[in-house]
DNA sequence: ACCTGAACACCGTTCAAGT
DNA sequence: ACCTGAACACCGTTCAAGT
């Protein structure tokens, strides 16, 4: 419990934070952030006995950020697409901290409220059990899939280079073997990720329609 | 060009994917995969200029791993999905790699050929230009999301304990403020991740056939 | 209890030298 | 051209000692 302790938990998780949207996943190392915060490296262990417990923070403190006030006015398939463009949004702020939020088991409190939201949400829907359990891992697939495609991924179309480069880069492909390839890499130049983003999550919304149960 | 050369790409791949496969992600270090091809560590030098080409080689090997044959005689929607289960179970048969492929982007023929299968066939529902990049970056979100879904990500439900131990450890959240997600919880024991990733893929299938345009 | 420096066992990579 | 050892500038973390 509490005793002075020269740091608070929330000023580690703000200074990895920091650390991590200046210079990247590699810019959080014990010693840089026990620099940042003007101590040693190993001050930092008695907040933390490993690396991976400070990533965790990490990622408590971006999930953490999620604000979003439930509308009971609003039809559930409303209210879910708030929620997963709020999801959304607030992972995309945090670009380099996705592979951490894909990556560990996070069991903080902030996780937890989040992820009851949706489900309450989708369970208004009249899905309950297994088809409850699916709907809500369509959602969140949908949701961190989503966050990380055009920022990397294997099908990446916007790179370091210019929207023009990568779009010259694709039409320099042989176009009778990538045909639809080069169509899409087109198309992306005159899109943008959330515009995206909410068009794909239409798609699933519709079908978590059809499937839905009749309303009480 | 290729002169002796002490090793093809290929066997740097395969090192290093059994590497990772065997040790995790952090198991593939310069040093580890220079021992386990019985050579110095500088010769990797050789072959690839920083550590980070390496991954994306093994990203390359995994995805290359897709064997897929199209069926013409399928509607569009029954061969999509038998291209998405194919892609799934082969990222899900590396979990340590999925951090990369999300990661690293991937420029390799292999990863063109495979996007190329994927977006012929939904073109096939009727779609084009941005109407296609939309549904591939549906497709392809869910599939990534998915892919690592129960591996980790913020709402994992089986971690390194026992799926007993899982519901346990939700059983014991307070009823009254997370009564779905403790269901959820529930209901994944019975459930396994593949027949959650096809009814979730259908769901999205179905939102897309929704929105079809009229076939020719 | 909390703090911390020295030290250890690792990393990736540069440099310089070999064939 | 391809190979490679020594060396450098980093890592995370253990240990031991301080208050």
């Amino acid at each position: 419990m509490g005793r002075p302790a020269k740091f608070t938990r929330e000023q580690l998780q703000e200074a990895a934070l920091a650390l991590i949207d200046a210079d990247g996943l590699s810019g959080l190392t014990m010693r840089a952030l026990a620099a940042r915060l003007e101590t040693g490296a190993m001050t930092l262990y008695n907040y933390v006995s490993q690396r991976e417990e400070l990533e965790m923070l990490v990622v408590e403190a971006v999930l953490g950020k999620v604000r979003w006030v439930p509308d009971g006015h609003l039809p559930w398939y409303e209210e879910l697409e708030g929620i997963a463009i709020t999801l959304w949004r607030v992972i995309r702020d945090h670009p380099h901290v996705i592979p951490l939020i894909l990556t560990k088991r996070s069991r903080s409190p902030a996780v937890f409220e989040v992820t009851e939201a949706l489900l309450r949400t989708l369970a208004q829907s009249g899905r309950s059990g297994a088809r409850l359990l699916v709907g809500f891992r369509a959602v969140s697939a949908l949701i961190m899939g989503a966050a990380q495609a055009e920022l990397a991924g294997p099908l990446t179309l916007q790179a370091d280079e210019s929207p023009d480069d990568t779009i010259a880069r694709f039409q320099a492909l042989p176009p009778d073997r990538f045909p639809h390839l080069i169509e899409i890499a087109t198309a992306a130049t005159a899109s943008d990720a959330e515009t995206e983003f909410r068009a794909s999550l239409s798609l699933l919304i519709d079908g978590l329609r059809a499937d839905a149960a009749p309303q009480a």
